[in-house]
Parts: structure tokens; sequence; C-alpha cells
DNA sequence: AGCAAACATGTAGAAGATGACATGTCTAGC
DNA sequence: GCTAGACATGTCATCTTCTACATGTTTGCT
């Protein structure tokens, strides 16, 4: 009663119930760096976003501080509220937020420039692309090294975000194509606008 | 020499920079329909962030006011060193931004539902995704009806979404049968923590 | 003449996110 | 005994974005 509405955005929470479900009990440091490790290629938040969040959590009511240890340390445990919260979103929030993607805007505006410009962009496109994916398949390939199953946190994540990154490879080489195409019946092609004038 | 340094975000300029250079001088109120009408699905922002940034734009000289017409309208232009500028970004910016996917993060967490629900929410996401493709082939489809070459602004853009799209149903299918699997194998399954303990 | 809809531009306040600043504790090694 | 590094928590200023408020003009229809 309160607490109840999601319109709005919350996913820090969220991520944070998530983790605290997942790793049990948590101090506000201890979830920090499981952010960096983990749900980082899916969410970022540094310690000075989550220990105000996990204030304004514990005094909803979605967490308690259980103990209190050295070096004032608090450790936090989800309570049954937060339990709750986090299943309603996830079985009920559909994802609408904002997509809002660097990539893709560059992406978008890609024709603005000279063919060879153009080119060179891509390139670096695919590099970076398929640097990551070594990255993710390591990881995927680590997490099957120590027996895990699938199944485990992260790991439909990670399985996005494989697929995601071979399909940016895929697309990077069929633009190139496509302008190398262009190119070569048109002789110039490109608006070139915001090139040498 | 000033607005060079763009390690900071300012994708909004470069959006605006970009649509200035491919439909010509536009007042806030256009650029405002254009973000809705085409680059919104790479980026959005609202008239009441847009009309701020360009007044900043132009006192950075990226931008002038080129005619002041009835109704108080504003014609921008954009000038060489906006030109310059959306160049720079374009060839020599690397999309680094923090990438937050609410779905990514849905997927990250969804193994904490019972096998059950977790069928639930991909059942949903591969539903909406396949709705939203069938939106975007026909945004592609129109846009070859009328004629136009690929290559285009947005065209790739277009592409790299569709792409993506078919990935995240691709990505729904294979999850729900990983579940499904563990399921039949297990019986149980899931760590189901946060459903009804 | 009146009115609605589109045109057109702004401001204000709240929320979220980022990077820098600030402070202090405990442990292991020298 | 000292000191570096990990542990641990917080605040603050700034920026971006979002929703709502606020204002006024021109056009076209009735």
């Amino acid at each position: 009663m309160s607490i109840l509405e999601y319109d709005d955005v919350m996913s820090l929470r969220v991520a944070l119930l998530g983790l605290l479900t997942y790793a049990g009990p948590a101090s506000g440091y201890d979830l920090t760096k499981a952010f960096e490790r983990s749900i980082n290629y899916v969410w970022q938040a540094g310690h000075s976003q989550i220990y105000p969040e996990l204030a304004k959590m514990a005094a909803d009511g979605l967490i308690t501080v259980e103990a209190q240890g050295t070096r004032g340390r608090k450790t936090y445990t989800i309570t049954r509220e937060g339990s709750d919260e986090l299943r309603r979103w996830l079985t009920e929030h559909t994802p609408s937020g904002p997509v809002r993607s660097e990539r893709a805007l560059q992406a978008f505006l890609l024709p603005l420039l000279e063919p060879s410009d153009a080119l060179t962009v891509l390139r670096r496109v695919e590099a970076d692309a398929t640097a990551r994916l070594r990255e993710l398949e390591e990881l995927f390939a680590s997490a099957r090294d120590l027996g895990a199953e699938p199944g485990n946190v992260g790991d439909f994540a990670l399985d996005l975000g494989i697929k995601n990154t071979r399909t940016t490879v895929a697309w990077a080489r069929a633009a190139a194509e496509t302008i190398e195409a262009t190119t070569r019946t048109a002789g110039d092609g490109g608006t070139g606008a915001p090139s040498g004038e």
C-alpha cells in the first residue's frame, strides 16, 4: 500500500533486491562490488548511488539492517515485502523504458558521413564488438568450466549479451557491404554533408 | 577550442546537429517533431529538453538563428563549427555510454523466479518483440515502396533495430526451452526465492 | 465572430546518475 | 611501530531527463 506503484523506474531498487535474494545478506560495499562484477553488463551504479538507495529501501521496509559489523558495516537482508516487490516487478512490469543507445545513434547518423569515413567507423564498431564477444564467450566458458549448470542468475543475460553482440558484428558487416556497393555504383554516393565542404 | 571535449555525453547535441544536417534549417518545434518521427527509436527527447539545448548550442556557435519567422519561430542553421563537431563525434567517439536495459535486467534476474513464472515472462517478451518486429519491418517495407534507396539517414539504424529485435525473439525462445528442459529433469528446478516461501 | 487545433517557445521542480570529496577502520607486511 | 591497501560509509555539486505548468499566435472551420 504505498510502494506498490512502479510505473516509475526503480530499476536500481530491483537490481539490489535481486542481488540480495541471490547472494543473501550483504552490505552496501558488497553490493557495490557485486554490481561491478555481475550486473554491470546490464545496469550500472556506483556506491554513491547505492548507499542512499539502500537507506530509502530500508525506510520503505523492503530490506532491514540485520547486523552491524565491524568498521561500521551494515548487513542488509531482504524482507518478505522486498521479495514480493521483486517478484511483482519481474512478472508484471513490462520493460518499456527508454532505449537510449549511443551505438544506435551513431548508426542512425552514419549516412551523413562520406562513404570512406563511414566504413572506418563500421570497421571500428566491428572490431569493438568482436573483442567484446570474445570477452563474453570467455565468461560463458569459464562458468561452464566451473561445472555450473545453466539457469543461474546472470546466465540468461549473458546469453542475451552474446547474441546481441553477434548481431552487432553482423550488422556492421552488412552495413559496410551496402556502403561499398553504393560507392561502386555511384562513384561518389553519400551526402557527405558534414565532411569538408 | 573549448567545445572540443566530448568525453562527456552530448548525444542530444549530436542528434540535433544530425537532424539539422539532414533536413536543413529547422525550428525547435520542427526538430521536436522530427525526433518523434525518426530518431525516436534510438534516442528520445521532448521539447523541454530540446529548446534549452538549442539555446546552449547557439551560444557555443554550433548553430545560428538564421531567421525569426512568424509566431516567434526561430529557424536554426548548422554552422561550419557544428558540422565539424558532428563529423568528429561520428568518426572519433567510441560509444561507450552506459548500456542500461530494463529488458536485460529482467533477463538477468529471471532465474530467481519459479520456472512457471519465468516462462510467462518469456512468452510476454517474445510476443512484445514479435509485435515490434512487425512494426519495424513495415517501416522498412514502406521506405522501399516509396522508392527510397538504402543509405538514407535512419536506414542503418532501422536495420540494426530489426536485427536486434529478431535476436530478442530468438533469445526468449531459447531461454524458454532451457527452462522447460530444466523443469522436466529436475521436477522442480529454480531457486524460487522471491516466490511464496 | 468564436473556437479548436496546430504552431511555437519557454520555465520549474523532481528524480536519477556521475565524479569528486571526505572520513574513518582493520589487516598484513615490513 | 608504521604504513599501504582493502574495507566501509557517506555527502555534494552538477548534469541529464521527465512531467507538468505557463503563455501566446495563427489558421481554418462553423
